[in-house]
RNA sequence: GCGUCGGUGGUAGAGCGGUCAAUUACAACAGACUGUAAAUCUGUCGCCUUCGGGCUACGUAGGUUCAAAUCCUACCCGACGCA
């Protein structure tokens, strides 16, 4: 049984740009589409009900974090992560490896997905655990990486086969390989030997991954059923590695990610390389300067099998999911609308206002002419500005039902202007309104 | 009326002779945020500045001292106690 069926629908001319229809367990997404973050478990401030409502397609929550916090073997219990945090919609997991970046060399530092690589005091000389005095929490061996938990500093390793492990019991209808992404900061040879790493990673996720599928398949269902008394009449043979793996009945799903930093070179091994593999998507992964975006993925994307689904991992800002969209990305996930949105930074056509200022004490304006979100409907600028001054948790609710809502809904306008036969106009007619002011003032 | 304690920058509240334009918190004013270590973090926050510094400030007015937010005197205001 194939846990995701991909179709193309149309292709933008003369790009790498497509429309197309991901099916999975839990229902289609249209692509491109927008993934919103729920690392957690819970997409923060958000009731999955509000998520339906504003049009949410898909949601991404974080193997990590559900490892450390509950438990991801409570929430095989608890019927799968699905179940756990009602969201009955298609759902994704992160593997884990760009917290190998984030509390990795990044811990501490001004060191992001996004990254200005000329300033030259964010070079990463030799690597040690400890610099400027901070340590790190994600060290990276060949065979997995330990982390330094940031809860409660218990110390954890994760291999590829643990991130899969963790991965099935949570039981998203998507799944990624466990990856290294790096720092566009360290130098060629460690790029070129964390790629190798990646790459033998990526292999031993996909054998975990088939190993843990087909175990699914080839077992009665009577035995995912779990017993309700505990210990009851004499426990089963091999119940407890079944049920360990195969709580979730429905087949998932796993992407392959592809690394390489700014090296061309090393994005096409990369892509040669993920994209020979058995996967059933992939991703694309790496921390970037923000000029080297648009060419990396375009270098990927030249060469993954055109009939897979690609997902660029962690993008959000709209001038990025335009070129993403262009260069054949069909999903995007980023933590960008609701972070702002709880720091108060909403987006507009406009381009990006912070809330909080004075000058929103009296707009009693919506936020955003012509949004139909529910928030711009209902509510002035004027009343988000109080929330956000009084530290109101409505204010966070509402911006982020905003923000997600204005993405989300960029990204199916972009799938429809290719439809449309008029991708470029819609992308030239957006930006010039939404960069405006950024233009003006240099 | 007598006595005691106290009056510090938008607010609360440190400081009690020089290192004080004055710790800190809050407020205010900006900024950042891209597979979430994040309802977080950063900067500014008396006036002027050629960024060296200059000027005015710790209830008001005097005084002591080389030097006062800090000590003394009077006055004004507040809290409490006694009449």
């Amino acid at each position: 049984m194939k846990a995701i069926n991909f179709k193309i629908e149309k292709k933008l001319e003369g790009f790498l740009g497509r429309v197309g229809e991901l099916s999975t367990p839990h229902g289609v997404i249209l692509t491109p589409s927008f993934v919103v973050v729920g690392t957690k478990g819970t997409v923060k401030s958000l009731t999955p009900s509000q998520l339906k409502e504003l049009g949410t397609p898909v949601v991404l929550a974080n193997t990590y974090h559900l490892y450390l916090q509950p438990g991801d073997e409570l929430i095989r219990d608890a019927g799968g992560l699905h179940k756990f945090m009602n969201w009955d919609g298609p759902m994704m997991t992160d593997s884990g490896g760009f917290q190998v970046f984030s509390l990795g060399v990044a811990y501490g530092k001004e060191l992001s997905k996004v990254v200005s690589v000329t300033d030259p005091s964010l070079l990463i000389s030799e690597r040690s655990v400890v610099e400027d005095g901070v340590p790190r929490l994600a060290t990276v061996g060949n065979d997995g990486v330990s982390f330094r938990s940031h809860i409660d500093g218990s110390l954890h390793y994760i291999t590829p086969e643990k991130s899969i492990e963790i991965q099935h019991n949570l039981g998203a209808d998507i799944i990624f390989a466990f990856d290294e992404c790096t720092s566009p900061t360290e130098n060629d040879r460690y790029q070129d030997e964390a790629l190798s790493r990646t790459h033998a990673w990526a292999k031993r996720s996909l054998i975990e991954h088939k190993k843990r599928e087909l175990i699914k398949e080839t077992t009665p269902a009577i035995l995912f059923e779990r017993s309700s008394d505990e210990g009851g009449r004499g426990a089963r043979p091999f119940q407890k590695e079944q049920r360990a793996s195969s709580q979730n009945t429905f087949p998932q799903a796993l992407f392959g990610i592809v690394q390489g930093g700014r090296s061309k070179e090393l994005r096409q091994k990369s892509a040669e390389a993920i994209g020979s593999m058995d996967f059933d998507g992939f991703g694309i992964g790496g921390s970037f300067a923000k000029e080297d975006m648009s060419s990396a993925v375009k270098w990927v994307n030249e060469i993954l099998p055109e009939e897979k689904p690609r997902h660029l991992l962690g993008i959000g800002e709209p001038e990025d999911l335009f070129s993403g969209v262009e260069n054949g990305v069909d999903l995007f996930d980023c933590v960008g609308p609701t972070r702002i949105a709880r720091n108060g930074t909403l987006f507009t056509e406009n381009g990006k206002i912070n809330i909080s200022n004075a000058k929103f004490v009296k707009d009693f304006g919506s936020v955003d002419n012509g949004c139909e979100c529910y928030t711009c409907k209902n509510y002035t600028r004027s009343y988000l500005s109080h929330l956000f001054r009084a530290k109101e948790m409505l204010g966070a609710t509402l911006a982020s039902i905003h923000n997600v809502y204005f993405i989300t809904n960029l990204v199916k306008k972009m799938r429809q202007s290719i439809l449309d036969n008029n991708f470029f106009e819609f992308k030239k007619e957006f930006l010039d309104s939404y960069l405006k002011d950024n233009n003006i003032e240099e």
